[in-house]
DNA sequence: AAGTTAATGCACTTCCATTGCACTATAATT
DNA sequence: AATTATAGTGCAATGGAAGTGCATTAACTT
């Protein structure tokens, strides 16, 4: 057993074909992508499959939703030290207005947020818009 | 001219019923609201028009959008100080899961971003999901 | 190998956002 | 006041992404 399906076992997810495949593409990418952009990959696949393959992996841990404001989810592989599910722990998306693409910034922690009486936080989405190093040519 | 019609006139947008009537609307919500809800509000009036009114008021500066995760936008005014294009001026969000309302905590501000190198912030959103006051029961 | 469960593919639906075009109202000009 | 120009509104239709139901196929279990 490689490498990815060990992953996926690990996870609880039954490691197919399909799946080490979507996998593998997303270890590949740098940024977050959409399903659009996954779809786009595997041409032969279908796009409930891959909907269903990176929900799949949402619930179990495998890769973290990033709703970057354009409307269309992004999904990126969880890092080791992701644990995107603990709260505190959330790290900040960046998204390029230029080149639209979305990083997540892994080593940069969301601060901890006061909120008035009453209210109570279970999740948090940061999203920085602008211009990524890439595009401002630094 | 009554008080809304010179505010829409401040922002050079012309005052016509429909938009009076709009921000009108918008003015006695507590929440942002979805185009969906203004158009519950206006049943004589069309889906478009409204669409195209608050995209109007959104250019001009008189209500912001908010994107809360739900996938469905939603507007809200713009406070006297909101200056919501001013960067580090911006104020967060909050979506309460239960209830499914969106709330501007204008007060709130967010924190300065710190940004890898090459990174240029335009615009920050951060939405936090929770329960809100009303519904938590305190 | 038979049977059970999970995964996949196809077709279809829904929902919101958006656009094109015709019509109407408002403002500007003569 | 009539005419022209410009902006706003309504209707119809499109598009894009998310999601569901069901039949088929593949993968595990015993």
């Amino acid at each position: 057993m490689n490498e990815i399906d060990k992953k996926l076992t690990d996870k609880e997810v039954r490691p197919t074909a399909m799946r080490t495949l979507v996998y593998q593409q997303l270890a590949k990418q740098n940024t977050a992508v959409a399903l659009t952009d996954i779809e786009l990959a595997f041409t032969k696949a279908d796009r409930t499959t891959l909907y269903r393959t990176v929900k799949t992996f949402e619930e179990k841990g495998i890769v973290h939703q990033i709703d970057d404001g354009t409307g269309i989810s992004k999904y990126a592989l969880c890092e080791p030290g992701c644990n995107c599910e603990i709260e505190n722990d959330l790290h900040l998306h960046f998204h390029c207005s230029n080149c639209d693409k979305t990083v997540c910034l892994t080593e940069h922690k969301i601060p901890q947020i006061s909120l008035p009486d009453g209210y109570v936080a279970e999740d948090v989405n940061l999203v920085v818009k602008g211009i990524c190093s890439g595009c401002s040519g630094s």
